[in-house]
DNA sequence: TGTTTATTGTCTCACTTTATGACAATAATC
DNA sequence: GATTATTGTCATAAAGTGAGACAATAAACA
């Protein structure tokens, strides 16, 4: 690919991000279509051999898909021998022309880490780096079929997020910066995928004490007006 | 070092094994120590280019400790460039005569993928490779210093476990098939490094529903005898 | 202006789980 | 036969959860 042959990475190793944003009722994943191959991605990469796996990571998601400063964490590396799938490569090299000799090290066998991130869905635009014709936000129970192994990928990030939400939820950025009480239960029925109570829910959120009140909104719409939250 | 040079592993990936055991009072460590060199390490090993990463480890774990059949769980993959210590392996290679300009590769810098097991203290006897002065069980409280970052590789490692901890998963692997409930207790605080109430540890672990309560267990001492207790 | 509607904040009550201590049972020792 | 240390079990209090009731309220409607 463009951009790449200058380069010296680590080799058979990259990296595949789940990017969760949340657009008020549905969970929603970052997935990027190459040019004129049919084949959808995750957002990926590699590292080169002098740059930490973390800033490899950054500066990969924000090469292809124009996010910055997104907070992402890792979450499992997939290493089998069965994930590598040199057809599909060969065909997105082909389609950019860039199926060359000196490419051919993305033909072999790789192991990769997964990363996940959560992110407000409403305050960014993702743009597609110069390989991709697209990305687009899917709803996590309607993808694509993805290249490789990448489904499996994002089927072990949303197991892994369903585990540690009440933990990672603080501090990352599925909602914007004041909430509702109404939209962070609607976060946690979107990611775990199942309806809960709303009194018990509330007041489970107030006695973790990480919730701030402000005042209330307004949303001009016919009933009581709720309390506006963040976290402390 | 011998018995590496004939095979081709994929470059800068490593991966290194926190493997714990109990005594019957303490959480313990396998650590290995080099001949001739005064260093520490974790078991760890190479990824052939034609071997899936499980498959690699627990090979690795076998060659290195003697060990066969252990469960193993990746739990994190450090990536830092900080990591890289080159006068390290230098002095373990130059120890075995092994400073070649083959084995240079060695070092380069690497990732390690972590991994950590829990095994049973009475039913193994690790055997160091011919790497290895000796292969010995540290308290995780009183490590020696190991070499490259292995000491922050295992305190990770114990925060992935004091989270993860499955009752099943540890009373399955890190005691004998039959056990008293002070045992089970006993693993508990260990890992936890906090005292248990025994009436309430009790209760919570009879409730779980997958203990077999067995015959007692007479132990010569001047108290009530304790059933013995396995997993079902 | 008064009524209707949908949603919210709060409270209640029953039920379950957990914390804490009490106590008798029991192997071995003295 | 009394003593000792530890165990299994129970009793009671405290904390947490599930399920619903209900009044408060912002906007729409009549």
């Amino acid at each position: 690919m463009k951009g790449l042959e200058n380069k010296n990475f680590i080799p058979n190793l990259s990296f595949d991000c789940v990017i969760f944003g949340f657009n008020g009722k549905l969970l929603k994943i970052l997935v990027l279509e190459y040019h004129n191959t049919g084949l959808y991605a995750l957002p990926g990469g590699f590292v080169e051999t002098n740059q930490s796996l973390d800033v490899a990571v950054k500066q990969g998601v924000k090469d292809r898909t124009g996010l910055d400063n997104v907070f992402l964490d890792q979450f499992y590396i997939f290493g089998e021998l069965e994930r590598a799938n040199p057809k599909d490569m060969k065909r997105i090299l082909a389609a950019n022309n860039d199926d060359t000799e000196e490419n051919s090290w993305m033909l072999e066998r790789f192991l990769t880490v997964g990363f996940y991130a959560l992110i407000n869905y409403e305050e960014v635009t993702p743009e597609p780096d110069h390989y991709s014709d697209s990305i687009g936000w899917y709803s996590v129970d309607e993808l694509p079929q993805l290249m490789m192994d990448h489904n499996k990928i994002v089927e072990k990030a949303l197991q892994v997020l369903r585990n540690n939400l009440s933990e990672k939820l603080i501090g990352m950025n599925l909602l914007p910066q004041k909430f509702t009480m109404k939209q962070l239960q609607m976060v946690f029925e979107a990611v775990l995928d199942q309806k809960l109570r709303r009194t018990t829910f509330q007041r489970k959120m107030l006695s973790l004490d990480t919730l701030e009140r402000h005042e209330k909104l307004y949303q001009g719409k016919a009933h009581k007006a709720p309390y506006l939250y963040s976290f402390k």
